[in-house]
DNA sequence: ATTGAGACCTGTCGGC
DNA sequence: TGCCGACAGGTCTCAA
């Protein structure tokens, strides 16, 4: 469940308890998670304070008294949960944060795509970017122009593109489709014709930039403010009526790299310039 | 240098 | 009911 919507959602539901509080031990009850080592990690962590717990892209990132930031990935199914501090453990739940104010924060992962990892607090952005990690979506700095910079030279689809951390942080297989359909282009156009103008009035990268963030917007607004389970555009409604306003299309689904993608080929018919 | 395929894991769901 | 394959909101790595 996590793209960069349900991860700030997390953000906003762990931030009011953890920030401020004091970890008086950490509990790995696995030893094989992925970057995660015993007797490193949990030491490191025990007995210090939250100061910040931070978001970018797909990461969460609480920067601690030490001088260290643990980052934590939520891989595909990842969750956490607030407990009290003697609570019953649940199948997969592989870290427990015990906090000095008596609950207790558990991470549970079924499938451990998810990663926990520890590293000094200034090198974390840095860090982040050699690892290839790109743009804030929802970050000032980024525009039209930071999408078509990063979708300069691929000859990949758009979509599978967008999918792409080091091209825009934080979008995953829902909101690639979602913006896609917002901004009426095809999933199938390459991503490099999007770097040039088009016949509407805007650039398609201006026109996609600004549909990535108002579908990011909304879902973190949904997600918040417990509307309860969100509408999708597109995805996962194959062969059901598009919802654009006097289209008649029906939601395809097709695979691109892999994964699903779900479009209208009726209103996201923007093919690529006859002159590319 | 890019790109696609497979790997990494477990759970769920639909069909026979 | 039970088994089986397809598929799941994400990265990694490896080989073409």
């Amino acid at each position: 469940m996590p793209e960069l919507p349900e991860v700030e959602a997390v953000r906003l539901e762990l931030a009011p308890i953890l920030e401020g509080a004091h970890v008086d031990q950490v509990l790995l009850r696995r030893a094989n998670l992925r970057r995660t080592f015993p007797g490193q990690f949990d030491s490191r962590v025990a007995g210090t304070t939250v100061l910040r717990l931070r978001r970018r892209g797909k990461y969460l990132l609480a920067d601690l008294s030490s001088g260290d930031t643990l980052i934590m990935h939520l891989g595909m199914s990842g969750s956490f949960r607030i407990e009290p501090a003697h609570h019953h453990p649940e199948p997969h739940d592989h870290v427990v944060f015990d906090l000095t104010s008596g609950r207790a924060i558990v991470f549970n992962d079924p499938r451990r795509f998810g990663v926990m990892d520890l590293i000094a607090t200034r090198d974390v952005e840095r860090s982040l970017r050699r690892g290839g990690l790109g743009p804030e979506p929802l970050s000032p700095a980024f525009d039209g122009a930071a999408l078509a910079a990063g979708c300069g030279r691929t000859r990949r689809p758009i979509k599978v593109a967008l999918l792409d951390q080091a091209i825009v942080a934080g979008i995953g297989n829902i909101y690639a489709s979602e913006a896609l359909h917002l901004a009426r282009l095809s999933p199938r156009l390459p991503a490099a014709a999007i770097a040039f103008a088009d016949r509407s009035p805007r650039p398609a990268a201006h026109r996609l930039a600004g549909a990535i963030t108002a579908v990011l917007r909304r879902a973190v607004d949904q997600l918040t403010t417990a509307e309860g389970s969100q509408r999708f555009r597109v995805y996962d409604r194959g062969g059901a009526a598009c919802l654009r306003r006097g289209c008649a299309g029906r939601i395809r689904r097709i695979t691109q790299a892999g994964r699903s993608t779900y479009y209208c080929p009726v209103c996201q018919r923007r093919r690529p310039l006859a002159a590319l």
